[in-house]
DNA sequence: CTGATAAAGATGTATATGCATGTATCTTTG
DNA sequence: CAAAGATACATGCATATACATCTTTATCAG
């Protein structure tokens, strides 16, 4: 008979990824009426944030390879909610939300706002503030492989 | 010019897939030389502890849609790693490590034990246990959406 | 028992993600 | 300055992930 009890899984980054998928299945379920999921809104909102930002830049922040971004960013553009002009360096792309996507920022905040109230009570605030440094926890942290 | 400061998320799911994609890089890189991912050895770990677990059930510990096992499940099936076969409930399938791969995940164990340790380090004992909780944290702890 | 409903998994489709490699541009070295 | 090397982004390819929907099987109401 196959066990019932919990099989504690002793692998950090299995952890971290499950933790990851289940707070993003809760986002993306309060944001699903904006039809917008929570990595889109995440792009818009950094974007919105740090305006002109360049794509190396943005993809270092997000500890995302830079060419994921390209794709994802891409997606954004087909939508019109980009605008991107090639920096002095001409290799850089500057990156800067359009006039429609800071109006699709600001229409989907509010559901955004109210998934974190949502996960802020169900976790307490000392677990909130732990996932909240989750990300600086591993900045810059790491060794490099071999 | 762009911003040089750190542009801090507050986003808590944004920062938790943050970590996760930085901690997977830096496991998928300990583990590049076995060729095989830590996803994928994340299922082989699962089922070497739980052997004949179920699909819905492997997907509930993994906080994962039970329909995506059925795809990176079909990836180890191909290299002849699962055995899997109908439960007395014709609808559930059972799931175990064909013996070679339980070969391959033994094989891989001393590069995954060696992430753990690295990670561990680097991050410290209190917040390595943090992140071993993570996924206990957001287990049943969220309310359904709407 | 039969029809309705629910559960488990498979499949279609879409997004997310990373690495290897290619191309354009910049920087460095002689 | 020209060749060599480095950097930024795009593209080909592979895996990971979820939801909607479909099929098969089980359970429940009568």
């Amino acid at each position: 008979m196959p066990s019932m009890e919990v099989v504690r899984l002793p692998c950090a980054c299995a952890n971290l990824r499950r933790a990851a998928r289940v707070v993003t299945q809760f986002y993306d379920g309060v944001l699903r009426p904006t039809r917008l999921r929570v990595t889109q809104f995440t792009l818009l909102q950094a974007l919105n944030r740090a305006p002109g930002i360049y794509q190396s830049r943005l993809a270092e922040l997000l500890g995302m390879d830079s060419t994921t971004l390209t794709r994802t960013l891409a997606s954004l553009d087909r939508k019109r909610w980009l605008r991107s002009t090639k920096a002095a360096d001409r290799r850089k792309l500057q990156l800067f939300l359009s006039p429609a996507g800071l109006r699709e920022y600001k229409r989907v905040v509010p559901r955004w706002q109210s998934a974190q109230r949502r996960l802020r009570r169900a976790l307490g605030e000392a677990n909130w503030n732990r996932v909240l440094n989750a990300a600086v926890l591993t900045a810059g942290v790491l060794p490099k492989p071999d």
